[in-house]
DNA sequence: TGTTGGTCATAAGCCGATCTTATGAATGGC
DNA sequence: GCCATTCATAAGATCGGCTTATGACCAACA
C-alpha cells in the first residue's frame, strides 16, 4: 500500500517544473524546508531518486521526468472529478428524475420547472406523469429522485411528507345553475345531475369511494374517464358535472368552468415521497423548493399548504446551504 | 484547489463497498469515528452528499456511486505508477545506457553484465563501444547513465572518479625472445623490433605520445591499427610487437601472446564518468558494482584498483541501500 | 584565494489534522 | 416498549507537517 499523498505529488511537480525548491516553495506558499521534506518522503516511499539536486541546480532524473507526466495526469483527473461533483453541488449541472400526478404538473410543477430552468440552466429534468402506484413502484426501484403523489398509506421503503391538501368541490360549466347558487353546496346536490368522474385506477377516485360524503360523487357515475383533461372537456361541454379537488380544477374562472366548494369538506393530501434513506440531490432540492413557492403563490381557498422550507429542512429533505 | 486526500478516497471506497462504517473501519484498522470524520471532510470538500446513511443502512448516493468508479480508477493508477517506480528501485526492471572503451568491454564489462543479468533478469542494457571523446559528448548530451573512459582531463559538466589504472607493457608472441628475457624490460627494447600500435584517435596512443618513455613505443611505428583486436592479431602472427596496457593484453598466457611489464611504469587511468549532478539509477549502480567486482577478481599485477564501494558511496555514486 | 550570496539539507519546536475513547441519538427487531 | 446495533459527536491524545533557525555546499567575484 502506498502512503503517497497528493500533497507530495503537487510538491514534486512544483519543484520539478520550477527546477528550484525555493521558487517552488514561494509558488506554493510554503517554505523551502517543507518541500525538501515532502520530496524526501516521496522518494523514500517509491525508493527512487526523482530529483537530482545540488545547491546549484535541481533537475528531475529520467525516472522523475516520466513520473511527472503520471503525476500531472493523476492530479488533473482528480481535479476534474471533484469539479464535476462541485458543479452538481452548485446546481450548475445535474439531472432530476421525478414523477408527479397529472393534476400537479400543470398548475405547480410546470411553472416550478420554468423557474428552475431560468435560475439554473444546467439542470436537466426528466418528469414522469405517473399515478400513485406507479410512482411508488418507481421510487422503490430507485428510479426517482422524488415524487409528488397522493400516497394513501405510508409504504415501507418509502418516506413521505405531506406537502399540501386541497378539498373536493363541484366542477361545472360557469353558466350552470349551481355555479352561482347563493348558499354553500352540500354533496347531495350531485344527485340531481349527470356525473362525470375519474376511473377507479385514479387516486382521487379512490378517496371519494372511501369517503361517506364523497361517495355521493361516484354513485351512479354516468361518465367515467381516465384523465383530468378529458373530465374537464366533458364538464365544459355541458355533458355533466363532477367533484374534483381544487388544484385539479384550476384554472376555473375564465375557462368556461366554475368550481364551488362542497361541504362537508373532503380533502386529498399530496405528499412529497422518496425512497427511504435517499437524500435529495441539490438539483432535486431546487425543484422541490420551486414547487413549494408555486404552491404558495396559488392562494386558493381550497388549497392548504402543509409544509414549508424550515419543516423540510428539519425532516431532512433539504440542507441548509443554498 | 481541492484539498481532498487519497486517505479520504480510500475511506470513502471502503465505506461505500462495505455499506457500513463499522465494517469498513475494521478493514482499514481504524475506528468507525475516524471514517465518519473522513467522509464528512470529503463531502464538505465537494459540497455533495456521497453516502446516504442512517443508523441502519449505508449506501452511496447516485453521485457517490459514480464517484466510486472515479476514485477506484484514481487510486488504481496511483498504485500502478508507484509500483512501476518501485520495480525500478528494486532493480526488477530498468534500462542502463552506458558507454565503455573497447579494452574494458571484454575483460570487465561483459562478465559484469553476465553477472547482473543473472541476478536481475529485468534489467536491460544498452552498451555503446565508444572512445573517450565520443563518450564525453554523449554524457553531455544526457544520453548515458555513465561511461567508463580514460578521461584525460576533467571536463566541465562531467563528473569523473578514477576507477583503476593499469600500466603499459610489451605485448609479443609467447615464443618471442623478449617473452622470457630474465631481467625486467626497459622501453628501449622496443627500438629493436618492428612496432605495432594504435592510431592517433585512440586514447592510449595519446597517452604514449605525451609520455617521455612511452613515446619510444610509437616512434617509428611500423603498423598503425584502429582496434585492439587487430593489434593482437598482428602481434600474434609475429609481424611485430607493441606496448599495450595490462588490461588490453588480457587474456595473454595461453593465447599465443605474452605480456611483460615495461619500466619505468607508464599508467593509463580509467574513470567512471557521468554528467555532473546526475545520479545513477539503481540498475546502473548495479552494473557499476558488478564491474568493480570483476576488476577486483582480475588480480593482475599490472592492474591497480583505485576505488571501492565505500569510496563510491562517499562520493555520491552509490547509495547505501541494496 | 578568501569572501559572499544563494541554494538545499537538517534539527527543533509548534501547530493542526487526525485518530481514539467515550458517549449520545436513532432505528429496526424482539 | 426494550434492547442491540449503528452512525454521530465531543474531548483528549497522538502524529505528521510546517516554520524558524542553522548548517553545509558551491559558484562567482574581488
Amino acid at each position: 500500500m502506498t502512503n503517497i499523498t497528493l500533497r507530495q505529488l503537487r510538491a514534486f511537480l512544483a519543484v520539478a517544473r520550477a527546477r528550484s525548491f525555493t521558487r517552488a516553495a514561494s509558488e506554493l506558499n510554503l517554505t523551502q524546508s517543507a518541500l525538501t521534506m515532502a520530496i524526501r518522503g516521496l522518494e523514500e516511499e517509491v525508493g527512487l531518486r526523482l530529483l537530482d539536486r545540488s545547491t546549484r541546480a535541481v533537475a528531475p532524473t529520467a525516472h522523475g521526468e516520466r513520473f511527472m507526466v503520471t503525476a500531472e495526469r493523476l492530479l488533473d483527473e482528480m481535479q476534474r472529478a471533484v469539479d464535476d461533483l462541485r458543479a452538481i453541488a452548485d446546481r450548475q449541472s445535474g439531472l432530476v428524475v421525478m414523477a408527479a400526478t397529472a393534476s400537479f404538473i400543470g398548475p405547480v410543477i410546470a411553472p416550478a420547472l420554468r423557474d428552475v430552468a431560468e435560475r439554473f440552466p444546467g439542470i436537466a429534468v426528466r418528469l414522469i406523469e405517473e399515478h400513485t402506484e406507479g410512482a411508488a413502484r418507481r421510487l422503490l426501484a430507485g428510479e426517482l429522485d422524488f415524487a409528488v403523489t397522493t400516497l394513501p398509506s405510508p409504504e415501507p421503503g418509502i418516506e413521505a411528507i405531506p406537502l399540501m391538501r386541497d378539498r373536493f368541490g363541484l366542477l361545472c360549466p360557469d353558466d350552470h345553475p349551481l355555479a352561482r347558487a347563493g348558499k354553500s353546496l352540500g354533496w347531495g346536490v350531485l344527485a340531481d345531475f349527470p356525473l362525470v368522474g375519474m376511473s377507479q385506477l385514479n387516486g382521487m377516485r379512490r378517496l371519494l369511494d372511501q369517503d361517506r360524503d364523497g361517495a355521493q360523487a361516484v354513485r351512479g357515475l354516468r361518465y367515467e374517464v381516465s384523465s383530468m383533461t378529458t373530465l374537464r372537456s366533458l364538464v365544459e361541454s355541458g355533458v355533466g358535472v363532477g367533484a374534483v379537488p381544487a388544484l385539479a380544477a384550476r384554472p376555473s374562472g375564465g375557462s368556461g368552468l366554475a368550481w364551488r366548494e362542497l361541504v362537508p369538506a373532503v380533502h386529498r393530501t399530496a405528499s412529497l415521497a422518496r425512497r427511504a434513506g435517499r437524500s435529495l440531490t441539490p438539483a432535486a432540492a431546487e425543484v422541490v423548493l420551486a414547487a413549494l413557492a408555486q404552491l404558495r403563490q396559488l392562494r386558493d381557498p381550497g388549497i392548504e399548504l402543509l409544509t414549508d422550507r424550515a419543516s423540510l429542512i428539519r425532516q431532512g429533505w433539504l440542507s441548509h446551504r443554498g
